[in-house]
DNA sequence: CATCGTATAGACAGACTTGTCTGTTCGGTG
DNA sequence: CACCGAACAGACAAGTCTGTCTATACGATG
């Protein structure tokens, strides 16, 4: 019925191709006509697939959520205690930093370029970020839940998050590690903390 | 010799009319045509003040930038204990919120939109982060210099000052103020422990 | 009055943008 | 073999972009 690769195969090599370009260049800075010649596909083959350029900036943006919530679960499903499970969050961006040309969050970045707040693009960033500070609560400090008043955990979770996208923020714009090692610390040294330990 | 508006009119209008622009659209997305028929300025004219629309967006940076740090001076500059000035520091941060369409930090934005780590605009930026988080080291937490070791110190000021940028991002992914709150009580806890109070 | 600096308006060049369209090639299926 | 869907190459439209240019007007100073 269907060859091995029919349908899938240049629609996947755009949203790869994509995916390099809007995240290393920016969404505007980045054309379709660099993107079709990169992914060696035609223009026609590419509005067959994508209706706009910004559908392919959704579509990527659903496929790297899809990416990074996973690799998140793998790495902190591997630890039971909240202090290791936040410690291999954090292990995301280390090694990310430790590339070439890091530039930070991507869906931060992507929705620093579309201003209006009703933007489909803009609805996937907060979707993403709603589903992050979700997870932190399931399933980093999820222990913590009851041992505080549900104001508290709220408030603990969203100071943890606040602290992890900031360390983002400012590593993309000092290009060093401190900022992560800085927001790690803090992190740790709130929960002991908060399990009344002196610090 | 000079009228009373010779050559800083159309310069001032220039860059006025940019600095709504920029930080509303984003430089990509902002046109030299929009700003010179925004701000009444004919083409030649504006050519005449920038060489070219980068520049622009680096005058543009520096009157934001000084702008700022003379605003939080002021601010804080009113207010004695460690804990009313960061209240102070983060006011800046609530009235922008109040006003319409919040778009978080021009500088953090504009970043975003160049990929090089050499740009002159990057550079504009890391100097301002730089100066926002020596002013919290010098006029914010200052007192509490003495009182810790001096390398737990630089890491209050960087943990209190990630924060900051943290919140700010997250007030504009999701157009709420429940960020820079957070933020804001976390801050002044850290303080208060950092006192030895039990909290 | 003549001149000079700064402003104006707007045509223009040349490159680039997204998106459409025509026509060809190719591989699997009836 | 004939057909059909999907991918290909690439011209094209229509508009945008930055930046340059010519020509003109105005106000102050020599």
């Amino acid at each position: 019925m269907m060859t091995t690769s029919p349908i899938s195969r240049p629609r996947e090599r755009i949203i790869e191709t994509a995916s390099r370009l809007f995240f290393r260049q920016g969404y505007c800075s980045t054309g379709i006509n660099q993107i079709i010649s990169e992914s060696g596909v035609a223009k026609a083959s590419f509005y067959a697939h994508f209706p706009s350029k910004e559908d392919l900036a959704i579509a990527w943006l659903r496929q790297r959520e899809e990416n990074w919530m996973q690799q998140l679960s793998e790495r902190v499903g591997q630890h039971l205690s909240a202090d290791k499970r936040i410690v291999a969050m954090y292990s995301m961006w280390y090694d990310q930093l430790r590339e070439e040309g890091y530039r930070g969050c991507g869906f931060i970045n992507m929705a620093g370029e579309f201003s209006s707040e009703e933007s489909p693009v803009r609805a996937c960033v907060r979707d993403h970020k709603n589903r992050v500070r979700q997870f932190v609560a399931d399933h980093v400090l999820d222990q913590y839940r009851d041992t505080m008043t549900s104001g508290g955990f709220d408030e603990l979770v969203d100071v943890v998050y606040s602290l992890f996208d900031g360390a983002i923020v400012q590593a993309q714009n000092f290009m060093q590690e401190w900022p992560v090692e800085v927001a790690l610390k803090a992190s740790l040294n709130m929960l002991s903390h908060e399990r009344g330990e002196a610090s």
